[in-house]
DNA sequence: CCGCTACCGTACGTTTCCGTACTGAGAAAG
DNA sequence: CTTTCTCAGTACGGAAACGTACGGTAGCGG
């Protein structure tokens, strides 16, 4: 097995790695904690571990809807492969735990350095895309069953246990639905004896079931990970 | 002015111009030709001149929806300077005109030969990143009205007359909608004046009304492209 | 000029989700 | 142990958009 819990790093070629592991830094991370703020610079780039964050699409005062998640499968900041510093997007904790990271430049001169190091990296930010396109899709698409169904499913991916902390309000926010319309579709999840839900937890027990009831919108991006990150 | 009507280019040094000039060739493509299809190799990086092309995300049989729209303000082939060479995505030409193209394989020498060019063209993916976030998050939270609006200043963008030219049938599948509601909302526009609806093509009248109708939904990734490309 | 086809306008019943709001129950705080 | 707060369950009317479908009109090909 790999030496490294996330598992983009882990997929580096060693002399890559190695330009890295010098200047990552391990750190604990609250939920709720501000990665990224809108149009702000960043400071720093993370390689969760077992953190999960959220990346938000934000305008006016109320609009916002998440547009992907990131977990131990990859990394924030990629605006910095982009050659850039800020997004108009905002990233946070969704489920806290331990991250890498590197300071932005720092990590922009390491990526200057070494052109193979900047492509593979380039190729999670592909995979990314596929995953915001996706989630366009669903959002434009899908009943908010199989949204929430992908929901939980890309939750799931990026934890080791079975149980995502997350409550309701907070479920309502990324799919931008009411509170409402969660607790009556996790009900007939439950029902359904695909989840457990406690207060302010989702267990899952039947994933296959869950994989049914996303449909065809859940899993091209994670067959772009698999491709390009393996 | 600049030289080179596609604005991505426009905006090159002229060293990373002169690159790219050599192996540019000018082609004119027709309405609905595919110019990436889903999960095949991309022959050919194009930089639109007055073509428009839309980039779609496809699952399953039926799901479709627009995630982009890419004209004379960008490329196509966001993928190659990924370090890949496919996409699950298609794109295809909306607005039939002219365009730039250079074969993927030279392009990519290119890319390795011009960190400078490489870095450049990263920018407009970082734009085009805020465009399909844009796009799930209309998706998930605006209005048709609202959606139709931002799609016809999108469009409007890329256009040099006011006029574009699409069916409702296309316009609906683009949006994920039914025709008839695009219909419907489309004679609210023109009742309101703000287009002139003809068979199949929109005018735009009173661009800042759409403006306001598009309300926030609009002008994220605008001002992105503003800020990186100018 | 006629017929055909593609495109647009309209209609009706139905589904999904919203806005709002009230209530109860589990967890934390005093 | 009691208070307080957060979270979850439920309800009801209403708006948006859907599926389906029928008829009308513009413009093209013959």
């Amino acid at each position: 097995m790999a030496k490294h819990r996330n598992r983009l790093l882990a997929a580096l070629p060693a002399a890559d790695l190695n330009l890295l592991e010098t200047q990552l830094q391990s750190v604990q991370l609250e939920k709720r904690r501000v990665l990224e703020a809108p149009n702000k610079t960043v400071d720093y780039v993370y390689f969760p571990e077992t953190v999960i964050a959220s990346v938000v699409a934000i305008c006016g005062r109320e609009e916002r809807i998440e547009i992907g998640l990131i977990g131990c499968e990859g990394m924030t900041g990629l605006t910095v492969l982009m050659s850039d510093s800020k997004t108009p997007h905002s990233t946070y904790v969704q489920v806290e735990g331990e991250a890498l990271r590197i300071e932005t430049e720092a990590f922009r001169k390491l990526l200057a350095q070494s052109a193979s190091l900047h492509n593979r990296l380039l190729r999670f930010a592909q995979v990314f895309t596929a995953q915001i396109a996706q989630t366009a899709l669903a959002n434009g698409r899908a009943k908010l069953e199989q949204r929430l169904a992908r929901w939980i499913l890309m939750a799931h991916d990026r934890t080791v246990a079975d149980v995502v902390t997350m409550t309701h309000e907070f479920l309502a926010v990324m799919l931008g639905v009411r509170r409402a319309s969660v607790t009556v579709a996790l009900d007939g999840f439950e029902k359904k004896g695909v989840i457990e839900a406690r207060r302010g937890s989702i267990t899952v027990v039947d994933r296959k079931a869950i994989e049914r009831m996303a449909g065809h919108f859940y899993g091209v991006p994670e067959a772009e990970f698999r491709r390009l990150i393996g």
